[in-house]
DNA sequence: TGTACATCAGTGAACGCGCGTTCACTGATGTAC
DNA sequence: TGTACATCAGTGAACGCGCGTTCACTGATGTAC
């Protein structure tokens, strides 16, 4: 939290200094390694040497390898987070409802390969419960923060419950559609819930408001 | 699935070799410590250790680590059929409809610890896309196991995406609770996914069949 | 029933390798005058 | 504008450690006579 004070602070009035934009690229690559190899197949010195640096510079940036987790998580769900926009905007959804226009985009056949631009949630869910403290609370944070992006579409009358059951339902159905394969079965499966979600809101929405 | 077969034969008429026990205990060991720790997390040694044997003798027992997390993951998708419906049998649900006992045993408040001992999918899903072809075979079996364990639950008439659809909602709910941590803000998670899952499911029973 | 021997399950040392982390150093950057 | 020097980002060798896997060996089990 401080550290994105700080970076906003930094961003005000300076350009990024040289360590900056080298901190950021790191950043950026260990984004979206984390969520293809997840937490525990993250290495220092691949990360480093995808970024095009030595292995030796990186505790000059990070205090441990921890520390890049946290914020390697924290960027993806930007990425993400922008990801799902672009989507939106690509697939002529921009008319459509708030909730169809998520559930669209996040359970898109796209995202089914795709895991290393997608949601941190569906990538890393099952191995957050086992991360250090200082990494399960970012993902923790990371869990409030797709239950809180599922309120924001939702109409304002909706359920308390929903946002957090539908959120599950779409961090689980990727996932499981994920380890059925991006063939024709896991395909079916975000189908399936893609109809499911979409049906369960038009029905929710036509019933008279209690 | 040979291995299988040749388990049952041997079954039939001899008890089990020295060998074939201690085969046993390693396999039950490794069915635990992989939900625990996850695919990754899971060393060689330390089965060995934790099941009493030096690591030396792994590979009398088994071709390799993938091996043991073959039949690992199937251990533990047994273990956790028998706990759901040992917390069936012991939280007065006998006389409740399937699906319901099924919702009520899954999302239990006391699966949010007990990883070790709960289901292998919601423990293992966003790790089991980046396993070794033989690993992603057997997890995806798990998947399809447990559509199929929802869709026994379900009444003959459902809808045939319901499976899949509350499968994936099973899943992604405990993992995401546990994401939460194992306190008031995992238990209301699935609280609400309970609550969900069974208003639905009346909403559904109830509606004239089309 | 008792001895002699073959079989076999499990031991423990060793292998090459990659991990996270540390640190003395280098060479580029940028400031002072 | 040009030189002298301090700062600092990144390098690469080294550390201790634990990993998956191999293998020569040991001591217990069980069979043959």
């Amino acid at each position: 939290m401080m550290v994105i004070i700080l970076r906003y602070i930094a961003a005000m009035d300076t350009p990024l200094t040289r360590k900056e934009l080298t901190h950021e690229r790191i950043v950026e690559t260990a984004a979206r390694a984390i969520r293809r190899t997840g937490f525990q197949g993250l290495g220092v010195a691949d990360i480093m040497k995808e970024a095009g640096l030595t292995h030796g510079g990186f505790y000059a940036h990070f205090a441990s390898r921890d520390a890049l987790l946290c914020e390697a998580l924290e960027r993806a769900s930007q990425d993400a987070a922008a990801g799902l926009a672009r989507r939106i905007a690509s697939q002529h959804l921009v008319d459509a409802s708030p909730l169809r226009q998520l559930v669209e985009a996040y359970l898109a056949d796209g995202n089914l390969a795709a895991t290393e631009h997608g949601c941190p949630v569906a990538a890393l869910a099952s191995e957050m419960p086992r991360q250090a403290p200082e990494v399960r609370e970012v993902a923790a944070q990371r869990v409030r923060g797709l239950i809180a992006a599922v309120a924001r579409a939702l109409p304002a009358e909706a359920d308390a419950d929903s946002a957090t059951v539908i959120a599950a339902q779409l961090a689980g159905a990727l996932q499981l559609a994920r380890a059925l394969g991006d063939k024709a079965e896991g395909r079916a499966l975000l189908a399936a819930t893609r109809r499911a979600l979409l049906q369960q809101h038009d029905t929710v929405s036509s019933l008279p408001s209690h």
